[in-house]
RNA sequence: UGGGGUGUCGCCAAGCGGUAAGGCACUGGAUUUUGAUUCCAGCAUUCGUAAGUUCGAAUCUUGCCACCCCAGCCA
């Protein structure tokens, strides 16, 4: 017996696994995180991930990647990886890389295995047929009259399955457990069918595939997997997981344990969804900007670890549960807050000349004002500088505390000015602001007495740049209980280019992508194809939020 | 409807017979050269519901109610 102190639980799974320590059921504790290799990951994979990598680490156990790949219908190398890519973004290490596609042969052992013990039988029924014999909800079903096949015939035909004598959906090896079972599960589900289809990894080498329930349980054993954590729908599917286990002597049980998937508002989760968004060209691909996957989110400047601290906070329950995005996006900006690197992007350009400044000096700002040791950056400030249209109003509402006319603002680390005029184009638009600026009230040494409610950020003409803007805007409706029609549910609209301003300076970071808090919105700013790239994606739910 | 689950603040979520943690959101107020951040303060006499056991129940028992999952040769 192990004297080492167990990690305190701070979920039901860790309370499981506690007790079976404690119960010296087992010593080392291996999971897997097993994904179908049949879409990208999104950020409900980012909780599994959490919690078969997660568990494994807090145990000092470990976790091996596994790629249930028993459809080759659905799944391709892309998207091996794709998975592998995002894994790794997202900061997880795995042990082995396996897959079904590997233990092919020995689950075709098993199954011979399982018909040599007359618990195994090859079924003559069509798919309509079985699904008509199946019995319903509250009626027990009927036994097949392919049940009572001897075990030589048995034999004999899955062989012949095996080489291909048969057609697809002609027949299908099923285990003989209970047809009056009030768990469906468990009325003699189909473990083996025909497929012609060419696997990606195995190519034409097998015609005949194991289903998930039967493949799953073995190559967990195999893997010597001692937790197999998954999600709630498969709670169903635990006594036929524990049958495969006990029938065929697996002389170590993998125990399932299965925790709620993640659910959020304003987003769908599911991969059919996500499929058809990318299928039907609403968006450019799955690592869109706009999805919710790993890949979309890393282009979106989402980084990994406040996905990891989402993940984390939220914790590990088995009720049905639906986060609001302001909690993911609370992870984020705190995140953001705490290690992005500032720097100053002016998205709509408006013109301020200050009258009375001639000449160029330079100012000071700090990198990062939570960690100053990150040091300041030197800007330039001049007569000609940019500031945010939304910065100046001529007929402001009560309590503006930014530019008006006659009123007086902070450019923030540079000096305090008065608009003393503005310029207007024949439709009316502002082209230009005039101000005076305050000698006496340069930043961090202000002797002027004068005291601003606002302060705003600018970019001057000397340091300023053209990049390009991407801007994706998204509506997405919750409609999950309005029972609307998909794509009256998904409304993206097209994505609109403007040119914006930023500082040159951001093309000498070392790092060629620079996140940024602006207010409660988050940026990407990337280097693309040679030219620097504005990525901001606006919720247009959000934004009608704060109007 | 048979079976399997889940019900603790608007949203997550601790609690496991001794008298309701925490986070998000929200609301006040203080500091602030990002209307950000930070900081204080407020936010469930009550745990789906009704009985019962107990000195004592969110925690145990029983009956109801609501929601989710299962009738693919998908995973």
């Amino acid at each position: 017996m192990s004297t080492k102190p167990l990690p305190e639980a701070t979920n039901f799974i860790q309370s499981i696994i506690n007790q079976d320590i404690l119960d010296e059921k087992v010593q080392t504790i291996q999971t897997r995180f097993p994904p179908e290799p049949n879409g990208y990951l999104h950020i409900g994979h980012a909780k599994s991930m959490f919690v078969n990598f997660g568990t494994a680490k807090l145990y000092r156990g470990k976790c091996n990647l596994f790629f249930d790949d028993t459809n080759p219908s659905k799944e391709k190398e892309e998207y091996v990886n794709s998975i592998k890519k995002d894994i790794q973004w997202l900061g997880y290490n795995w042990q082995k890389e396996c897959y079904a596609s590997d233990f092919f042969d020995k689950i075709y052992q098993y199954a011979i295995q399982l018909i040599q013990m007359n618990k195994a039988y090859v079924c003559n029924l069509s798919p309509e047929e079985i699904k008509n014999t199946r019995g319903t909800l509250t009626e027990k079903g009927q036994d097949s009259p392919y049940r009572t096949r001897t075990v030589d015939e048995n034999l004999q035909l899955f062989e012949e399955m095996r080489l291909g004598k048969f057609k697809e959906g002609s027949c299908c090896l099923r285990a003989k457990i209970d047809m009056a079972s009030p768990n469906l599960n468990l009325r003699d589900p189909v473990i083996y069918r025909i497929s012609y289809d060419r696997h990606y990894r195995t190519g034409n080498k097998w015609c005949i595939y194991p289903m998930y329930d039967f493949a799953h349980p073995i190559c967990d054993y195999l893997q010597n997997v001692t937790h197999s954590i998954c999600t709630l729908e498969f709670e169903d599917h635990r006594p036929l997981y524990d049958w495969v286990g006990i029938t065929l002597n697996f002389v170590a049980k993998p125990k399932q344990i299965e925790f709620a998937r993640l659910g959020m508002t304003n987003t769908v989760m599911s991969k059919r969804y996500l499929k058809k968004l990318v299928e039907d060209g609403t968006v450019h691909n799955w690592d869109d900007p706009r999805m919710p996957t790993l890949s979309g989110m890393r282009n979106r400047g989402i980084p990994p670890e406040a996905i990891l601290d989402f993940c984390q906070r939220i914790g590990i329950s088995k009720s049905q549960a639906e986060c609001e995005y302001s909690y993911f996006e609370a992870c984020i900006r705190e995140y953001l807050n705490y290690h992005a690197e500032r720097t100053n992007v002016i998205v709509k350009p408006l013109k301020l000349t200050i009258t009375n400044y001639e000449g160029e000096e330079e100012v000071d700002f700090d990198i990062n004002p939570m960690q100053t040791d990150k040091g300041k950056r030197k800007r330039r400030f001049s007569k000609t500088i940019y500031i945010e249209q939304d910065d100046f109003s001529i007929e402001p509402p009560p309590k503006y505390y930014r530019l008006k006319p006659n009123g007086y603002v902070r450019l923030k680390d540079a000096y305090i000015v008065r608009c003393d005029g503005f310029i207007q184009d024949k439709m009316g638009n502002v082209t230009e602001v005039l101000c005076t600026y305050f000698k006496e009230s340069k930043s961090g040494q202000d002797k002027s007495g004068i005291k601003t409610k606002g302060v705003i950020h600018w970019v001057s003409e000397a340091d300023a740049m053209p990049i390009e803007l991407v801007q994706y805007q998204l509506l997405l409706q919750d409609a999950r209980y309005e029972g609307q029609d998909f794509q009256e549910r998904i409304n993206y609209n097209s994505e609109q280019i403007k040119k914006v301003f930023a500082e040159k300076y951001i093309l000498s970071l070392s790092e060629n992508t620079v996140m940024q808090c602006l207010r409660t919105g988050y940026y990407k700013i990337d280097n693309h194809q040679g030219k620097l790239r504005l990525t901001e994606v606006v919720s247009l739910k959000e934004s009608f939020k704060s109007k």
